[in-house]
DNA sequence: GTAGGGTTAG
């Protein structure tokens, strides 16, 4: 004990007990047998016997590495090292370190300003309340006296370990401050989310010691784009530029972030194009900014604009990147993407990963988001999250239920997002004992109170099974005012089980709440379509014209040859127009011997032209004919489109997936659709 | 032996 003690006060005189590091050695496998035993011999332990008994371990210098300030001394080492092991065990040490030397025993290993250091650093690590607790109590009971730099550390162990309230009190206490006290507090502050409570403290600063630096700035910025607020945020922006610390690549990079999540892309663009060296991270935020914004293309021609100037890209650059693809459904970048993350060795980054488990299962791929999850050395809740997610959006609900099983299992505290994916998994699959069942243990087991998307994922399940009434309670039930989605889900309901009384008023609640919103008038139309109201759906029809309301052009596009091939409804402007429609005329009629009868019903109402034949040249039926005519026999289809797929495409896909034998994947707006040997995964309900 | 700051995934 002493010796450990000993250690940390970097007073190494003393003759080690062999017990104390008996029991480190064995409570800590990864150290080499051989080493310990040799120290072990050591009759008196130097400082540099020390060192290169803890060097032996390989965890020790991956921290050693990592560490931005190189640590100067083998104990601060050692109380990283141990513990992020064994937190606990470490404190224990330092425990009975503290208290012996209180009750005034021998050996002066006195807790001072290393050991405080290497704690306060251990906690920073780890972000543990806990730890942070203990460490600060310890110096409060012995009186230490911290110093000024100290002191700051202690402030920033409280901001890190979430505790700002605390680090305010202990702000507020100080006896001396510098700007870089006020920094940690400020920046405290907008971490925790408090971000006028930070304007607030940052207008003190200014008035009590007029100064702020660069650093200062960059988190007054992050706060504004946390507020969403431009006009906080430009005016930081010209205090900047006054204060001449514009150039600064940290403001720049804030500043992009900034005016690009408060929906000024152009503005976060101009600030980009005037940085004068751009860092990895100046691109990356503009990346992103693009991404944000639904610019996929222009992110991607960044992305290659950056490959090209040989800037070094690094994990958070893939991470962006495989998710825009995962967005856009986009394999060749993807793929690029991936073997960049390999060849520069992020391999193990959980954020590129998960972004690779969504984006496999985005694009169809869910075999091989399980291969990218199962390979992942660390998993987090999100990596668990997309999982549970890519198998439920399959119609693969047992599979999800099964991961999320296996997830709480393993002692993870699955998040509303986690409910969320397993509950629409659920959904997807008709597993309604299931669904209930985890829908309760939300609050019961997991005190998550669910949301509205939770509940709309129950009336989604309760209308499958053409419990409309009872979906309709559960919205009257629900513990707030019910919000679109839950609408939206009663009228998907009444659409297929043809409730049009129902529907009707599920779809005027919606009107009223989202006027703009053209997909709440169609979905409306096909209840009435379907349900031979054709007088009521030509007063829908009507609506749509008075509010000068128009379809906007529906897009399907198929990845071929390493190229996106994009179609529009009816579109001929593909150079291979005559073979694509040839092609789709002959399956449509080889599908006719297969039962098919074009049904007027299902028609999305392109209000002008509600013709029959129309329905034939729809975008996706397109994408998939010119699919059938450039790849090989038996080749999988991934389809990707803007909309929701229309009933008659939806039955055309499935006998086209019979006939030729092939897998075609589509995702529409709202899920996968898995087609394969005539049946979809969907079930027919989407 | 001198801190504090920017970008990513469900």
């Amino acid at each position: 004990m002493r010796a450990i003690g000993a250690l940390f006060a970097l007073d190494l005189v003393s003759i080690p007990t062999i017990n104390a590091f008996r029991r480190l050695a064995t409570s800590m496998d990864k150290f080499s047998k051989v080493a310990s035993e040799e120290f072990l011999k050591l009759p008196r332990i130097s400082l540099r016997s020390c060192e290169m008994y803890l060097s032996g371990s390989h965890n020790l210098a991956y921290f050693l590495r990592v560490t931005p300030h190189p640590l100067r001394s083998p104990a601060r080492a050692y109380c990283l090292y141990a513990s992020k092991r064994n937190f606990v065990d470490c404190f224990h040490e330092i425990q009975d370190l503290i208290e012996g030397d209180r009750g005034g025993g021998s050996g002066g290993g006195v807790a001072g300003f290393s050991t405080y250091e290497a704690l306060v650093n251990a906690c920073i690590g780890l972000k543990s309340i806990r730890g942070a607790r203990r460490v600060h109590g310890y110096m409060m009971r012995s009186g230490y006296e911290a110093d000024l730099y100290l002191a700051n550390r202690v402030l920033l162990m409280h901001v890190k370990c979430g505790m700002v309230g605390d680090a305010r009190k202990l702000f507020d206490e100080m006896p001396e401050r510098n700007l870089t006290s006020w920094n940690i507090t400020i920046g405290g502050l907008v971490d925790g989310g408090e971000y006028w409570e930070a304007f607030g403290l940052f207008l003190m600063m200014w008035g009590e010691v007029s100064d702020a630096s660069s650093r200062t700035f960059v988190t007054m910025i992050r706060g504004s784009a946390g507020l969403g607020e431009v006009f906080v945020g430009r005016q930081l922006h010209s205090c900047v530029l006054k204060m001449g610390v514009h150039s600064d690549m940290f403001v720049s990079c804030t500043l992009i972030d900034m005016y690009s999540k408060c929906g000024f892309i152009e503005d976060a663009r101009r600030v980009f194009d005037g940085m004068v060296e751009k860092t990895v991270v100046g691109w990356n935020s503009i990346i992103a900014g693009y991404a944000l914004h639904g610019c996929g293309e222009e992110a991607l021609g960044l992305y290659y604009q950056m490959r090209d100037l040989g800037v070094k890209m690094d994990y958070f650059t893939f991470s962006i990147i495989i998710s825009i693809c995962a967005r856009l459904a986009s394999v060749e970048h993807a793929k690029q993407a991936h073997a960049g993350l390999v060849r520069q060795g992020f391999v193990s980054d959980v954020v590129a990963n998960t972004a690779l488990v969504d984006f496999y299962s985005k694009w169809g791929k869910i075999e091989d988001a399980q291969r990218v999850f199962d390979g992942m050395s660390v998993k987090n809740v999100m990596s668990w999250n997309a999982l549970i997610a890519g198998y439920g959006n399959h119609g693969r609900g047992i599979e999800a239920v099964e991961m999320f099983e296996r997830m709480v299992s393993k002692g993870l505290v699955p998040s509303h997002v986690t409910f969320l994916a397993v509950l629409s998994a659920c959904a997807n699959s008709n597993l309604s004992d299931e669904g209930w069942e985890i829908f309760e243990s939300m609050s019961r087991d997991h005190k998550i109170k669910p949301r509205a998307m939770h509940y709309a994922c129950m009336i989604e399940l309760l209308g499958r099974e053409g419990l409309l009434d009872e979906a309709f309670s559960l919205i009257e039930d629900a513990p707030f005012s019910p919000t679109k989605n839950m609408w939206a889900a009663l009228l998907t309901a009444c659409r297929i089980h043809r409730n049009f009384e129902l529907g009707k008023f599920a779809a005027e609640k919606l009107y009223k709440m989202e006027p703009e919103k053209l997909s709440n008038y169609i979905v409306l139309l096909n209840v009435y379509n379907s349900s031979g109201r054709f007088e009521e759906a030509k007063s829908v029809i009507q609506t749509l014209k008075d509010r000068r309301l128009r379809l906007l052009p529906a897009c399907s596009w198929i990845e071929v040859g390493k190229k996106p091939h994009f179609f529009l409804f009816g579109d001929k402007s593909h150079v291979q127009t005559e073979e694509i429609y040839k092609k789709l005329d002959a399956v449509m009629l080889e599908i006719r011997t297969e039962g098919y009868v074009p049904v007027g019903k299902h028609l999305l109402p392109d209000v002008e032209e509600q013709e029959e034949h129309i329905s034939s040249y729809h975008s996706e039926k397109l994408a998939i004919a010119f699919g059938l005519v450039s790849t090989p026999s038996f080749t999988p289809l991934q389809v990707v489109q803007g909309h929701r797929i229309c009933g008659d495409c939806h039955d055309v896909i499935k006998l086209i997936a019979l006939v030729t034998r092939r897998e075609i994947v589509v995702r529409d707006a709202s899920r996968f659709h898995h087609f394969k040997d005539g049946t979809c995964s969907c079930r027919d309900y989407w």
